[in-house]
DNA sequence: TACATATTCAAACGATTGTTTTAAATTCGC
DNA sequence: GCGAATTTAAAACAATCGTTTGAATATGTA
């Protein structure tokens, strides 16, 4: 009766316990981790995980119970990788609220298109974004909620407004929007500006013009709220 | 032998031949859309898409060829469907640059978030960027390139730049990034935000938000290129 | 070595998918 | 109204999915 040994398994290795041959439960994660973020959760099969794997289609079952089990493995481990730690890194650093703004861009920017994969751990969250699962909650708690609150504080003080403000919260979504665009949008913006090659100077400037294009707004309404200047760009809005 | 008779019917109906209901072809076409545009090409099975509009599960078949083929014919469908001539209508209205900027991204984000369903045409254009099929090239030559080439023209205005210019179309993909977010990240914005209530004014908020943060930048930006022109067309209207 | 456990393997299972088949019902020109 | 074409209906087909089975093998321990 071995069947769905996995959480007993991991019990076993809590206490103790030497363990065997992790070698195919590590493969078959990274595997995973390749197909899940190449196709998303529905479209990769066990089978293609387990030929990448060079294991046997009966080992998800065994290692993780089942292939949700195996994917919210994935995905936790995704959580901590490093990537995300480094746009973590570049919202704490010690430099001006602009500097790390302009940091954050580049850094995200840089984990979708730069050629130095395997780095599916952000595609993953592509992915869960665009059409969530039941882990969904688990990213968001753990991945994305610490990051969006950060980056808001970022804003705030250089907009002179609370970070739960909503304007504060429409500048945020602004600032993500504009990255996950060349994220979501990859094979139309190949077809609309077929020319654009996207070498490590061309993120660069699409890095630089994001960052510039936010600033633009962020600065001339810091000066209004933080000065108690009259908002000139208070349009006439019903 | 009355099989894959979809092409051979489309020619019988070109000869001038009265033909029989339509009914359940156009149910079906309804039923594919609404379908298509909640799940995605994938996940939406013909079987639901037959129930839901009261027709056999073969008639797929005798009507579209097979399941690509509904899809296709919803797709094209889709192309001419009213919303994006409203936002073509924005595009090419009779205003300032900067007005029909501001139309252009309240009518996509009111195509996205507003109640007036059923507007799936939009939601199939986000799956199909997502995660492209072969009616990929068609969608894009169709829908997507006209209006990205007309909102490059008005940014192009107000930079005084050439429209292909690099920096124009940066703006561009700023201008959709802001937008489209609220489409893909849905799901993250109500569990980042939940206290957001996506009324029709909080859409109006979100839109104009968008609409100044975009033309913080471009204003400027503007006034640096266009130093012999008229720093802003906006003076001379109203 | 001998026993118990952990792990791997090939094969099959049940469910669901898109598609096809075969026949009945309907429609339309004549 | 009749015969031919069109349209619908029920059932089954073949392929694939995730999952399970039961035995074989590897591993660690006494």
């Amino acid at each position: 009766m071995p069947k769905q040994r996995a959480t007993k398994r991991r019990t076993a290795k809590g206490s103790g316990l030497p363990i065997a041959s992790d070698r195919t439960r590590s493969r078959l994660l990274e595997a995973a981790g390749e197909m899940f973020a190449e196709l998303g959760f529905h479209h990769a099969t066990v089978r293609q995980i387990c030929d990448r794997a060079g294991a046997n289609i009966a080992s998800v079952n065994y290692h993780f119970g089942d292939k949700t089990g195996l994917y919210t493995e994935v995905v936790r481990q995704s959580m901590r990788a490093a990537r995300f730690d480094a746009v973590r890194a570049a919202l704490d650093q010690h430099a001006s609220s602009e500097e790390i703004l302009r940091a954050v861009v580049k850094a995200r920017l840089e984990s979708l298109w730069g050629q130095d994969l395997p780095d599916w751990h952000f595609r993953i969250l592509i992915h869960e974004i665009s059409k969530p699962t039941l882990a969904m909650n688990q990213v968001v708690a753990e991945a994305i909620q610490p990051v969006y609150a950060r980056l808001r504080e970022v804003i705030s003080k250089m907009l002179g407004l609370p970070a739960d403000h909503e304007k504060t919260r429409l500048c945020a979504h602004s600032i993500i929007g504009q990255i996950m665009f060349y994220a979501f949008a990859r094979p139309v913006i190949t077809r609309l500006w077929p020319e654009m090659k996207m070498t490590a100077s061309q993120l660069d400037r699409i890095a630089n013009h994001i960052a510039d294009f936010s600033l633009a707004y962020i600065r001339t309404a810091g000066a209004e709220h933080g000065k108690g200047k009259l908002p000139s760009e208070a349009r006439k809005r019903r």
